[in-house]
DNA sequence: GTTAGCACTCATCATCTCTGAGTGCTAACT
DNA sequence: AGTTAGCACTCAGAGATGATGAGTGCTAAC
């Protein structure tokens, strides 16, 4: 493969990302850094369109990239743009100090990219698999009503209210607290399982059946502490986008369970994925570029952005890594270890 | 004004509202409780014109209702029809009972309404002014890190991490959480104010200084606490729908206080105010149909559909009329007062 | 007061032509 | 052999034209 063909191929995209229209040869060869004629760019554009690389939407239009093409340009010829130092500070500030609670951390990632791609920005929170339940309170709050509280030691903090036929005493409360105590704190989020709440609603049956709900309420707590959450922000976005389809939008912002599935199947590192490779996510003619962050050392959620195909990957990537390893860094225990500022590593191999 | 022309003006609305097009002499001549010809038809359609309740678009076409014309419709001509009992069933369990959260309840009405009308629907939680504080909790969880517990007597819970730059001794805490249930429980959640909060900072501050984060973080929570929340749900309906201008409809999402601040001033009872009639809330030919709940008898929050003018009003009041009532009925204390079937009182003027 | 009849209006749709951007191919040039 | 100029060709898109028909207002008769 000729280096003047990549060179066009990366041109073609260029233009298209920039102007949305199909890229003709007259216009590729008035650019900076090309120096033959529109001929020539003629014959090698026709050798990308053999290759598959490129397409023309009909004979006498330019040339648009294909899914391949795409693929090729992200993969081998573009280089992403380095973020300025001021970008970065920006982004620090929008995301919050090391004090930022876990899951505003990443909410706030999701708003900046939205922001800055005007695109919509999909984010998973940490699930605080590795963290273990620190706390567990129940609190009396008026008439048979009771508050559980969960608490983990990665700082998530769950809460649920709960009636319960009876009011409790001060000792069957306390009991009650203290058995919870001895058979929860110190466990792992990961280790809590419905067989063990099935085990402690027992348990607790035999000394007085109406605590149960409590054991109960506990139990959909933990649930909701082991569920990933994925939070789409600015879908909206989308539908201002001419070149997906706004039916396909509006089914995706409802489905969000079908993305959820894909993210789980990722690798690390920078990747990008079309709509339309996919077949469980598929808004055609979207693009995903997507990365995990990391809570010391281990995956525990992902970050990314999506947008219609035409989307300037040079530029969004470096975001996307950014914010990605910043809160890698943010959410792990170990400090002073500065943040790396070069960016790399984009398997983007789907 | 005639009896037949509100006849008229009613076949003209309901015709648009079913087709979206503009409604002709003739179409309404063939229409079942009609028997007159076209021409008289014709010749009152002229007069409702003249009268600035009908309009053309353009001379060859037929009519649509202006502003007026669907005012005096809804305010005078309409009558909603009733809600069928197994409906209403049907919406008592997309809310859930009365042990559903406020919160939760909200939500869910804001779900089904734009399930059933294919609309927007906004909601506002009831804001717990009239509860007061019941539970003041600090809770340490880690190091340096507490958790800060507020719980109403409304049952609203709210909780915040905070990280101290010390940690605290065991006769701290306990100082502190006793001086804090002291001067707030009881309290009611209107009477908190930033004023009472410097004074107990400073009281804090002379046992201690670094306690001061605590009781701002109270602050923070009480002013969540107070603060009105307002959802737009289905908002992305609001996009495939022609009548509307998408722009609008993308910044009417993004500047929810507008909104806000309009539902402010709205009074009890079913109300109809179109977008351009007011200038805050302004998406063009858009129609909000809004009431507002009570709690114990207080107005509490709003709960409203928003759609394109060409909506089906006869439908969709009752739906909103229903859900206000049975929301109110399940957030208030006192227990069976069954809820009134009967719709009635439809003040709309803007 | 109501209706039939008729001339008139004008958005919409289909058809047609014109224009220009862009192509592929060939022949000349380096 | 690779590059370029030239040229015939294609075809989407923008206007122009005309037919269609739904709908109107007005007048005169019932």
């Amino acid at each position: 493969m000729d280096g003047r063909k990549l060179k066009i191929l990366a041109a073609v995209v260029d233009e298209y990302v920039r102007t949305g229209e199909p890229v003709g040869s007259k216009a590729i060869s008035k650019l900076e850094n090309i120096n033959v004629s529109s001929a020539t760019i003629r014959n090698d554009m026709a050798a990308l369109e053999q290759m598959g690389y490129l397409e023309q939407p009909h004979t006498s239009a330019g040339r648009i990239p294909t899914f391949a093409g795409y693929r090729l340009y992200i993969d081998e010829i573009m280089t992403p743009s380095d973020l300025p130092d001021e970008e970065k500070s920006r982004l620090d500030e929008m995301l919050g100090g090391k004090d930022t609670p876990e899951e505003l951390l990443v909410q706030n990632a999701a708003a900046a990219l939205t922001e800055i791609t005007q695109c919509a920005a999909v984010v998973t929170n940490a699930v605080p698999r590795f963290s273990v339940i620190s706390k567990v309170e129940v609190i009396p709050t008026g008439k048979r009503l009771y508050v559980i509280l969960l608490i983990t030691s990665s700082g998530s903090i769950k809460n649920k209210a709960c009636r319960l036929e009876f009011d409790l005493s001060h000792e069957q409360l306390e009991f009650f607290t203290k058995y919870v105590e001895e058979n929860l704190s110190g466990v792992s989020v990961d280790e809590l399982s419905d067989e063990m709440f099935d085990k402690m609603v027992a348990a607790v049956s035999a000394y007085m059946v109406s605590l149960s709900p409590l054991v109960r309420g506990i139990c959909e707590l933990s649930e909701d502490l082991r569920q990933q959450e994925l939070t789409i922000s600015g879908g909206e976005k989308l539908l201002s986008c001419e070149d997906l389809d706004k039916m396909e939008v509006v089914r995706f912002i409802e489905h969000k369970d079908e993305l959820s599935e894909l993210l789980e199947g990722t690798f690390s590192g920078i990747q990008v994925k079309f709509g339309s490779e996919s077949d469980s996510f598929a808004i055609g003619n979207s693009s995903l570029i997507v990365s995990k962050y990391r809570k010391d050392g281990k995956e525990a959620g992902s970050l990314g952005v999506i947008g219609p195909m035409r989307v300037d990957y040079k530029k969004i990537i470096p975001y996307v890594d950014y914010l990605t390893q910043k809160i890698s860094y943010l959410m792990s225990e170990s400090e002073g270890d500065i943040i790396s500022g070069t960016v790399d590593d984009y398997d983007s191999k789907p």
